[in-house]
DNA sequence: CATACACTTCACTAATTTGTGAAACGACAG
DNA sequence: CTGTCGTTTCACAAATTAGTGAAGTGTATG
């Protein structure tokens, strides 16, 4: 079981308005469920992170799915998850990497702005990283180590290298019929 | 920066003479270079258990995979891993759960074997699971919460939701495909 | 040029995951 | 029925991963 309660934040800084309007502070849509949308972002990141990915890394991407804005700073990001500034720091600069997050500088500030590439991430993260390639790639050195592509073993990871290089493929296309029938 | 010791046991070396199939003496093809071929189930499970598998699942499956038999044994696989029986235990129970891996009971034994399904495991992963389709059905709890499929955050949800919906579809075109390539 | 704020890095603690040995279990051989 | 051997379960130890507070870094502003 993971933490099902977040931890408690306390409240910063007595500057500013002494009004508080449910927590983020931030352009609340007052018909928006706020607790249901905070739920929703830990449900989201718990599946995101069955599939391998950092965990702290899907809540960040969660909490920029469901804003508002079109981006955050990693201060507003870290207080509506409510962990510290480095926890959002390290998900990040993971998310940048591998190109799932664009940072932007704010003009007047010292603070970069950080929103989902116009390219959205999941496009990246489907096919264009080519994990299928990369898999049958993986494969094939598999087929050269045991030898023999008629072997039993041999066929079985032929045929393995195969399927990943046709889910490749197809994955490419359909990319390219989604971005068609998006963009007209 | 992962474990970069595969599991040490016994097996000293890795040149000479090493003549060990151990006592359970089977079908080890001279011409194989066992040594690639274990280094290769290391680098394959490695590569699964990014993709958020469980280790020793990935292990086992690796080890089915490479090897000559059509099945093996739990303590067949143990031995070849280099790993307790205990490990060799939960790891199987996974995969039959998630129907990656076949048990199939030996004649003249108390031991059962295991051997993969003649559908690919990797067909199930792919899309039989429905992985796509079950991100979609989370993603639309996201667009349901945040009320308004036309806010920024709305329309951002439902566009993934509609991608997701969207690869699963032709995930399982293409399966089809696949399979009538394969069985004319 | 000095200050303050926002982010980043670092060393450490907490929590989760992974794998082990030993005991319990169950099916087949006698 | 009883003994044996392979498998499974269980409680615990080791290793990995996550997240924190505090100190460090850099930049816009006074």
């Amino acid at each position: 079981m993971t933490n099902s309660t977040p931890p408690r934040r306390k409240r910063p800084d007595g500057s500013g308005p002494a009004h508080d309007d449910g927590g983020a502070g931030v352009a609340v849509d007052s018909t928006r469920d706020e607790e249901g949308v905070r739920h929703f972002v830990e449900r989201f990141a718990l599946t995101l992170s069955n599939l391998g990915f950092p965990r702290m890394s899907a809540r960040v991407l969660g909490t920029l799915m469901v804003a508002v804005e079109p981006g955050l700073t990693a201060g507003q990001i870290g207080q509506r998850l409510g962990v510290s500034a480095a926890a959002v720091s390290g998900a990040v600069r993971y998310l940048v990497q591998v190109g799932m997050v664009a940072r932007e500088p704010v003009p007047g500030s010292r603070s970069d702005r950080y929103r989902l590439p116009d390219d959205p991430w999941y496009l990246a993260g489907a096919a264009k990283s080519g994990v299928y390639k990369r898999v049958a790639d993986l494969v094939q050195e598999g087929v050269v180590v045991v030898g023999d592509e008629t072997s039993p073993s041999g066929a079985r990871l032929a045929e393995m290298r195969d399927f990943m290089l046709f889910i490749q493929d197809s994955l490419v296309d359909i990319l390219d019929r989604w971005e068609r029938t998006r963009t007209p």
